[in-house]
DNA sequence: ACATTATATGCCTGTTAGAGTATATGTCTT
DNA sequence: AAGACATATACTCTAACAGGCATATAATGT
């Protein structure tokens, strides 16, 4: 992986966001929409400039798209996320993003017993 | 100093050479045109972009400018890059910079001597 | 004053990329 | 098969930017 592609991708605000979501885990991208309260099509290209330049991977599972960091991502960027992760403490919108995440993964914990319930 | 705007000048592979010469000191223009052999106008408008940028501080010495880090960089800038000396390591490109700036430091040293002993 | 050296800037060109809108594709439900 | 939902892609528009060439500015030496 070539460390120019990979500042490339560092360097929109959204990618930014995006990435730094993925470093707490996969995500499909309905969940980017409303933790980045973003159009689709943004958060959809977004995610494809990610793919196409390897930082994020993506699979399908039923109707959903779940975006992830590559497996074993290379020490390169593993540095640069590590990295983001220390410059990003100061920064408002990670954090608010962040909060939105918790929401959403609480809904979903929700969800998933409320269906864990019907089903027993 | 705004995260996405140190990321916007290290995705371009001059600028991040520049960069990483100025971790090791500062040096006037011609010098890092030598060591990258790059021509002029494509060293100064990138020297020009850090600057507007504030990655780069210019001062002038006599004919040259002399170009050096911001004195006490933000410590997102400073956490970037330590990243950026981690990541470089692996990349020939970076490893001969390094290896064209000791040559001219060596010469350097040398017209200083030489002047000394005229001085004498 | 003039030439030389060091550097910066303006203009032109091709490329890339981001935003927005519309539309296509794939999956699931009924 | 039809409709709803989730996501991707194509198209247009605009702005940023990188490379090249010519030229301007600034300091220095004669």
């Amino acid at each position: 992986m070539k460390l120019i592609q990979i500042y490339r991708c560092f360097c929109d605000e959204t990618r930014l966001r995006i990435l730094h979501l993925l470093t707490r885990g996969p995500l499909c991208v309905c969940h980017f929409q409303t933790v980045l309260r973003l159009p689709q099509v943004a958060v959809s290209k977004h995610l494809a400039y990610l793919r196409e330049k390897g930082l994020a991977v993506a699979r399908r599972h039923e109707k959903w798209m779940i975006y992830s960091l590559p497996p074993r991502p290379p020490p390169e960027l593993d540095l640069q996320l590590r990295c983001l992760q220390d410059c990003v403490q100061s920064h408002a919108v990670f954090r608010e993003d962040l909060r939105r995440l918790r929401r959403i993964r609480c809904e979903r914990e929700g969800v998933e017993q409320a269906a864990t319930v019907k089903t027993n």
